[in-house]
Formats: C-alpha cells, structure tokens, sequence
DNA sequence: AGCCAGGCTGCGA
DNA sequence: TCGCAGCATGGC
C-alpha cells in the first residue's frame, strides 16, 4: 500500500479497504453515497471519498490529515489480509470472509458511537440515520465550510433534556441518551479510559448506563474502543448463527478478530 | 395493514 | 436466575 498527496487529494493506492462494504456494514451512521462520492463526518470534521482507478481518494486532505486522524480513523495500519485469511480458515467463515472481504473496522469516537448504538436499539438503519441528523442539527454545530453539523457533547444533551432530546423522534431512547450524557459529562463512565482497560471491564463500566445492555456495550466496545475481540450478537447475527453453526458457536475461537468476523457474518447475512 | 428493526428494562415466577 | 411484555416510532 502507497499512500500519496496528490493535487489536494490524499491517494491511497494498493489497500485492503473496501469504503463502500466498511461505511455500509452497520458500523457507522452518518454517510452517504452522493454520486460517486461518500460524504459523512467523524471527529467533526467533513470526509470525501472516492473509488478510482488508481485506488481510493480521500479529498480536499493533506498528508497531516491522513497522518493525523483519517488514518487512525479508517484503521489503515491492521493486516486485514492476514486476518481475513485467520477467518476464512474456520469451518463455515469460507463465504461470509470472501463477501465481507475489504471491511475495516473503524476506529470511531466512543461518544458517538455510544450514543448511535443506544438508538440502535430495536430499531432500523434508515431511521438510526435520521435520528442521528436530527440530534446533529439541533443540538451540534455547524462544521465552518460545509454543510454539515458536528454530533453533539454530553453537555449539549445534558443541557437540552429529554423532551429537547426526544424532537429528534428517538422515542424512549431519550432517556437513555440523557442518562449516557449525565454519567460522561460527570465522570462516571470515562470513556477514554476504557480503551486502555481489559474488553470486559469496558463492558461491564458501559452497562452502568441506562439503555446500554450487552449487544450495546459490545458496539461501543468494538467499534469505539478498540477492543477487537468483542462480538455484539443481534437478530441477524443470531440468524446466521444458527443457519450456520447451530447451537455450538462460539466466537472466543477468533480472538482479536472477532469483531471482524462478526461484521463478516452480519454483511453476509444482513446485506 | 401489520410485522419488524444492529435490545433493554422492569417485573413476576 | 430466567422468561417475557412493553416500549416509541416509522421503514417496508
């Protein structure tokens, strides 16, 4: 993989990812295919992409962009080929490794993420979306340049309420965001901590927060934290485990690529 | 129209 | 400890 700055644009040529199987998998809520480029944010900032002959185009960045945050964010220093491979090996990953090949996981904000997952909850991706841009359009702030609005802090939930945090139609998950906003906001739960702890201590800390059960807790975990061996389980995860494994599955077997191989099985069953 | 959605809480047994 | 009704809302 070669990475180049090229005319404003960041060039990635040579590289494992997939953008359009990594930011349409489930993982992530806030972008979109406009034409043939893929808009969204994370850390407050725009993120343009583009599949091109030449490889993947992240535009209007520099090398210290790449170097300073897309990088980390798009997790570009993992060997996924390596891990793809560890996956496929086990009996019954053959066609979920081939179909979710070029899926990354990122690396996402644990606030965001925390609170995307609550409002996952006993819901569907096109409503989580809407959601979110209400949340953002309310109560975040306007990106400098852009069209976009930045996913709002603890404080702004917290200060808004739950009757302001429920006119983004979230229904009776704005209780649970208040209360995820009460406990970062205090200290309860630290967030950046818990990237440094063990998988299960992240878990269990993250439980602590109203709303956030262990499919929850192991979204952020994986998708927030870093911790690579966890393995959220919904009703599509259940369903290809039991179309494909039975009763006897479990997923320690993969260890640090569990978190992969999950969003393996969900892209192959869900999509 | 009615079932379902990247589930969790609170309650009863 | 386990099972399960109820939950807000809207996509399909």
């Amino acid at each position: 993989m070669e990475v180049f700055e090229k005319k404003g644009n960041i060039l990635i040529q040579g590289a494992h990812i997939d953008i359009d199987k990594t930011f349409n998998c489930g993982q992530c809520f806030r972008f979109d295919w406009d034409g043939d480029t893929l808009k969204g944010m994370a850390y407050d900032r725009p993120l343009y992409m583009q599949n091109t002959p030449e490889g993947v185009l992240l535009l209007n960045s520099t090398m210290a962009d790449y170097e300073g945050l897309w990088k980390a964010y798009l997790d570009m220093d993992r060997d996924y080929i390596g891990a793809n491979a560890a996956i496929a090996a086990y009996k019954g990953m053959e066609a979920a490794a081939e179909r979710g090949y070029g899926i990354q996981i990122l690396n996402q904000d644990p606030w965001e993420t925390l609170c995307s997952f609550i409002i996952s909850q006993n819901n569907n991706i096109p409503r989580i979306k809407k959601i979110i841009n209400s949340l953002c359009l309310m109560l975040g702030k306007k990106v400098p340049g852009s069209n976009f609005y930045s996913f709002p802090t603890p404080k702004a939930l917290v200060e808004a309420g739950v009757e302001k945090i429920n006119e983004s139609r979230c229904g009776f998950r704005a209780k649970y965001l208040y209360d995820a906003a009460k406990k970062v906001l205090n200290g309860d739960v630290d967030l950046e901590s818990l990237k440094d702890c063990s998988f299960e201590e992240a878990v269990t800390a993250l439980q602590t927060i109203k709303g956030v059960g262990v499919k929850v807790a192991n979204c952020v975990a994986l998708f927030g934290l870093g911790h690579r061996s966890a393995f959220p389980i919904d009703v599509w995860i259940k369903r290809v485990i039991e179309r494909d494994f039975g009763e006897s599955f479990d997923p320690t077997v993969f260890g640090e690529n569990a978190g992969l191989a999950q969003q393996y099985m969900y892209y192959s069953g869900r999509f």
